[in-house]
DNA sequence: CATATATTGGACGCGCTCGTATAGGAAACA
DNA sequence: TGTTTCCTATACGAGCGCGTCCAATATATG
């Protein structure tokens, strides 16, 4: 096939076992490269678009050292996936200010604007995309994905929602529903339009103000009265 | 390149000149049986995993005379988007039951429900992330995809919403913005789930119920005071 | 009927990419 | 130092899909 579904083997983690063998070990930031190489060209043109020997290149390693840390294609597009899953969840768990001493309002707003300040960047966009072509051949890594990334999102945002429901500053029956409205109004279509390319890269001050838009919208339906 | 992007060369229109010239024309079904053939193709695997052969095979008919239709398989892929554009304009068009006789409720979520119908069917999901995939990386073809797909919901569904505003029954400032909440409301992230094979096909129930709920969500935030 | 074009089926060249093989040099252990 | 393993560079086999060529046949027009 020319570009076959990536059964995405199992993901080789980078402290895996320590270099217990005698003779030189592998260079870890070799590996750290060719991650990193790997997700930067999947995520701007999708996974048949690129070859090996681009990310070797990009990554300027050898491809035989490429295929030295990496059984084939697919486990090195499984570490990516890894790989940014990882880095959605680290970058979420940081983010709220859980404390209620700020309006709600402005709070949710600020929460809106970091969140789709990563979301709509057009690299994010495109890696999206391709990350989800890849992932629907393969539902074992699909569903490792959505709990790691869009799915954490959710989670961590019903929590957020809730608590604020247990302060009396909303009413809502379902937070879990709640959250995924607010998130519906957030994203609208723009990652499509971002993805096609239809609109430019949104400003800081054009995300800020859809946060904030959306987010009153969502008070106006789950205020409490 | 092993999936080289389409620049999907100018699309062939079915009816664009009557057979004048001598000799035997162009049977108009096979080309059509072509379209469907590569439109369902492409739908359920994306671009770069439909052979020409296999399109071929489905349309019964000779590689051969895809050829003779098409120059490549970008201009055949440029003709399925087209053809499934002028689809969804057709079918949107036909679906608001304009009259304000019935509860506005009652009226947006059945036109909810006609729209998530078909938005959320597996095939049409698969579908609409192959197409984005390819539209990707031609954005002429991609506003004129857009335009005539996403873009014409929101334009129907802001018309819509703001003869319900002129009426009386909404207090909204911008009906586009109002249209991109509801859709987003309707929508969530289950594109992203059906995508994924997270969750199995939503059943019409499932369908109407999510409508309903968006829709009552939407009106809390929108109806006039 | 004569003519021009469409369609078929098979075969094929071309370019591309994956993944492997090989050999020499580099680097980390003991 | 010696040994083991890694890294590089290059070449190469195998497979696959696109697009074309060809000869034979079918089907429309004038």
């Amino acid at each position: 096939m020319t570009s076959a579904p990536p059964s995405a083997g199992q993901v080789a983690l980078l402290p895996a076992r320590a270099p217990r063998g005698p003779g030189r070990p592998k260079d870890q930031r070799k590996r750290a490269a060719i991650v990193a190489a790997a997700t930067g060209l999947f995520m701007e043109r999708g996974y048949a678009e690129v070859t090996m020997e681009a990310v070797a290149a990009a990554a300027r390693v050898s491809k035989m050292t490429v295929y030295g840390h990496f059984r084939d294609k697919a486990a090195l597009f499984g570490a990516v996936v890894r790989g940014v899953s990882d880095q959605m969840t680290a970058a979420l768990t940081g983010l709220p200010p859980a404390g209620a001493e700020t309006d709600l309002e402005t709070r949710l707003t600020a929460v809106g604007t970091a969140l789709l300040g990563m979301i709509l960047s057009p690299r994010v966009v495109a890696m999206s995309h391709a990350l989800m072509g890849m992932l629907m051949k393969d539902r074992a890594l699909a569903a490792a994905f959505y709990e790691a990334g869009p799915g954490n999102v959710r989670a961590v945002l019903a929590r957020y929602l809730a608590d604020a429901a247990a302060q009396g500053l909303l009413r809502l029956d379902a937070p879990q529903a709640a959250a995924d409205d607010l998130l519906g109004l957030w994203e609208g279509d723009w990652p499509k339009r971002i993805a096609l390319a239809l609109v430019p890269a949104p400003s800081a001050g054009e995300i800020e103000a859809r946060a904030r838009r959306a987010v009153r919208v969502f008070l106006r339906a789950y205020r409490a009265a």
